[in-house]
RNA sequence: UGCCUGAUAGUAUAAAGGUAGUACGACGGUUUUUGGUACCGUUUGUCUAGGUUCGAAUCCUGGUCGGGCAACCA
């Protein structure tokens, strides 16, 4: 590791590890995620994190569902999350399960009860609570906590064979009902739940809880750096009381701040109320920050890993800025994006002394970037053309390098014109712009002399094909939407999507790919939508470019 | 007001007692058949008050502010 890039919290760690001989200096992460939603941007940090950590050290990362509570998970959840991280770019070396430990649990726990160090309490959620205590006055405890051995033993066999229905008792931790840190004040272990798994089906009634399924899973991996998100610091303390209880392979626990992005929400629980109130289409709508959403819009996974890197890790609270991850789109796409030429907004152009009829094939390459261009298509060149309404003003200011009577553009691989005239309808919209073209300026082959400082783009009306055009807009008004008074679904922008029904696109664009990313030349990036068909075209805009010119 | 955590430009993230740097953003310029890209430049920062030291973002003490913790969620 001799790169000038300094390294990150963890990766200094796990370098103090390695140098320190531990575990014989092998690395082995996981990436455990609970089946009960989509992916999202939040978690990719998470992937990269983890993946990227035992790459660069030689080690292997498992993909491990945290599936304990059946009531949450559904088979549509792990599928879609094994679809992500692959889509990614990441290899997970096992696909695991928590629910594969539920046998070892349960031994582990029947082991703490002989050791005196769980029993089996009778009381309702609310005792128990009432129970814990205060942050400043310790717990109380109950009559269940001096139950027997053999009793627990019989009681906690009873719980598991069914005999007592949701509710009725739990398996709690004995630690210390006076601790400064709640979550050591007789944790629960175990909770009865007659619900049907996801994937142990009705095999089991009770179910463990997290803090006692985590450790001990990562524990029986045989996990050498479980990182995971700030909220757990204070589960670190039990996370170590069980595994040194249970006299297991110690695996170690580190914590880093989670991701917030702006104009955004990025919990699970308010992404799924989008859904089932539907002010998205789906977990994949192009404005969801999940993984499946983004993928949709157009972003790439290159883009998303650059800005997983991008952001860092550390421990304090952040919230990143949209810009970051929409300046690692363009930087990706603009390298790979094939030009093409697309008119959002149309508005008729006449060039008046070109042959009526006549049809010329132009050639404009499909990527400047590219040594070559990687090639190009043909552009039919007609007297009628559809230009960017925007493109053209009545009374143009000073600085501006488009249309206007008397002003003249490049017809973007094609040639200069000349703006003449325009045409108004009754309501005083124009129409129609009226030019006359430079025959000597032929792209590639200029000799007219001319310079000109705007470049435009067009599509020839006759040979022009129709698309619908989604353009996205941030799903919030606010930065930090949760952080609001009141409901957070209050600040949902209105208009994050805009339908195009009727824009024209160069005939090449029939032809588009799903999945690959085109530059609609000085209008974004643009993708295939899923919805799309032969017979009607949907492209989503993945971003815009970004624009230099203010308009004042 | 118990315990745990954290605090560096607008936003992130480096500097491990020795020149506060980088990226994104913003602003300005050069080039350009995309007002894109590329290239160049400018701008803004160590929460606070003390202390230790030749020297402190870094170590010590007090304060301030932020986040988390009292789910049969993860």
């Amino acid at each position: 590791m001799s790169e000038e890039k300094s390294l990150n919290f963890l990766e200094e760690i796990v370098e103090a590890d390695i140098a320190a001989g531990k575990n014989s200096g092998r690395v082995l992460t996981r990436f455990p995620p609970e089946p009960n939603g989509y992916l999202h941007i939040g978690h990719a940090k998470s992937i990269c994190l983890n993946f990227g950590l035992a790459q660069r050290y030689g080690g292997q990362t498992n993909l491990r569902f945290d599936d304990t509570n059946p009531a949450k998970e559904e088979v549509e959840y792990v599928d879609s999350i094994k679809e992500d991280v692959k889509w990614l770019g990441f290899n997970w070396a096992n696909e695991l399960y928590a629910s594969d430990y539920f046998d070892t649990l349960y031994e582990f726990a029947v082991t703490l009860i002989k050791k005196g160090l769980a029993y089996v309490d009778d009381s309702t959620s609310e005792e128990i609570a009432g129970q814990k205590g205060t942050p400043t006055e310790p717990g109380t405890p109950n009559q269940y906590r001096s139950r027997s051995i053999e009793e627990n033993l019989q009681l906690f066999a009873d719980m598991k064979a069914g005999k007592y229905p949701d509710g009725a008792k739990v398996l709690r931790a004995k630690v210390d009902l006076a601790s400064p840190n709640m979550l050591l004040r007789d944790p629960l272990m175990y909770r009865i739940k007659h619900t049907h798994h996801h994937r142990t089906g009705d095999t089991w009634c009770i179910y463990p809880m997290y803090d006692f399924a985590h450790g001990e899973s990562d524990a029986i991996e045989e996990i050498t750096h479980s990182v995971c998100t700030l909220e757990f610091v204070s589960h670190r303390d039990l996370y170590n009381w069980f595994i040194e209880k249970l006299e297991i392979f110690p695996s170690k626990q580190y914590e880093f701040a989670r991701l917030n992005l702006n104009y955004t929400v990025m919990s699970k629980r308010k992404l799924l109320q989008l859904v089932e109130e539907k002010y998205v289409e789906g977990w994949d709508d192009p404005r969801m920050p999940t993984i499946s959403g983004l993928r949709r819009r157009g972003y790439t996974p290159a883009s998303i890993r650059e800005f997983c890197e991008r952001i860092g890790v550390a421990k304090r609270e952040n919230m990143i800025d949209v810009s970051l991850l929409e300046f690692c789109i363009r930087e990706d796409l603009n390298k790979t994006a094939w030009r093409r030429m697309a008119v959002l907004d149309p508005i008729k152009m006449v060039i008046t002394n070109y042959p009526e009829g006549q049809t010329e094939l132009l050639f404009s390459e499909n990527n400047p970037e590219v040594e070559g261009g990687e090639g190009g298509r043909e552009l039919p060149f007609s007297s009628e053309l559809w230009i960017e309404r925007e493109d053209f003003m009545e009374e143009p200011p000073k600085k501006f390098f488009r249309l206007g009577v008397g002003l003249m553009v490049r017809l973007k691989s094609a040639y200069i014109v000349k703006c003449d005239s325009f045409v108004k309808d009754a309501e005083g919209n124009v129409t129609e712009i009226h030019c006359t073209y430079i025959p000597e300026s032929k792209s590639q082959n200029d000799t007219s002399g001319i310079h000109v400082k705007g470049t435009i783009h067009w599509v020839s009306v006759p040979h022009a094909k129709t698309a619908e055009v989604r353009l996205y807009d941030r799903l919030f008004k606010v930065e930090d939407p949760s952080n609001e008074d009141g409901d957070f679904k209050e600040y949902i922008n209105a208009s994050s999507l805009h339908i195009l029904n009727n824009v024209y696109i160069e005939p090449d664009l029939a032809t588009a790919v799903p999945g690959k990313g085109y530059q609609f030349m000085r209008k974004g990036y643009f993708t295939l939508d899923k919805n799309s068909t032969t017979d009607k075209l949907v492209f989503n805009r993945t971003v815009t470019l970004k624009d230099g010119w203010v308009k004042k």
